[in-house]
DNA sequence: AGATTGAGCGGCA
DNA sequence: TGCCGCTCAATCT
């Protein structure tokens, strides 16, 4: 049976913010978070394009804290392309609110797993923000983030959560 | 198929 | 504080 395997990656600019996306088949399967130039060109995200800019807008959106995540799951077409293990993790964060964190630890305790696991999991997250990963942070600590420390520390603070 | 590697954690000094 | 051992999915070799 053929599979119809369409591919599109593109980079838009949103007020010298670059946002990665790649879609498989008109579905959103990876994106970054809002980036400077520099930095965006790391992530294999093809070229500036600017074809998808309402996807970025709201992906834009849910980084500066506009919109909250479950409205953008809801009207992005998007699917998690990843392993069964990975898309449990990324399941069971969809309920941790704006505001809020849990510990690696815990999070393993109610999969029945370990926290190093979970991180490993969270670590190749493929939709950032869409699927808050930023919200699970270690015990002591705020733990790690793919695009580095100062985003996630970014993110929370704008969240209220620290 | 076996070894190593992490976005971690608890215990013990 | 710092180190050590445990953990387990993913990623090497």
């Amino acid at each position: 049976m053929y599979k119809n395997n369409f591919l599109y990656k593109e980079i838009v600019k949103i007020n010298n913010y670059y946002i990665g996306l790649e879609f498989r088949d008109n579905y959103l399967v990876r994106c970054s978070i809002p980036l400077p130039k520099e930095e965006i060109l790391k992530y294999n995200f093809g070229k500036i394009n600017n074809k998808y800019t309402d996807i970025a807008k709201l992906i834009y959106k849910l980084y500066f804290c506009e919109i909250d995540d479950f409205y953008v799951r809801k009207h992005i077409n998007h699917k998690l392309l990843v392993s069964e293990f990975t898309f449990k993790v990324l399941n069971s964060i969809k309920n941790i609110k704006k505001g809020k964190t849990i510990t690696y630890g815990v999070l393993a305790k109610l999969l029945n797993t370990s926290p190093r696991a979970v991180g490993k999991a969270l670590n190749k997250n493929p939709l950032p923000l869409i699927y808050p990963c930023h919200r699970v942070v270690k015990k002591n600590d705020l733990g790690g983030y793919s695009f580095g420390i100062k985003y996630k520390i970014e993110l929370l603070k704008r969240e209220g959560a620290i």
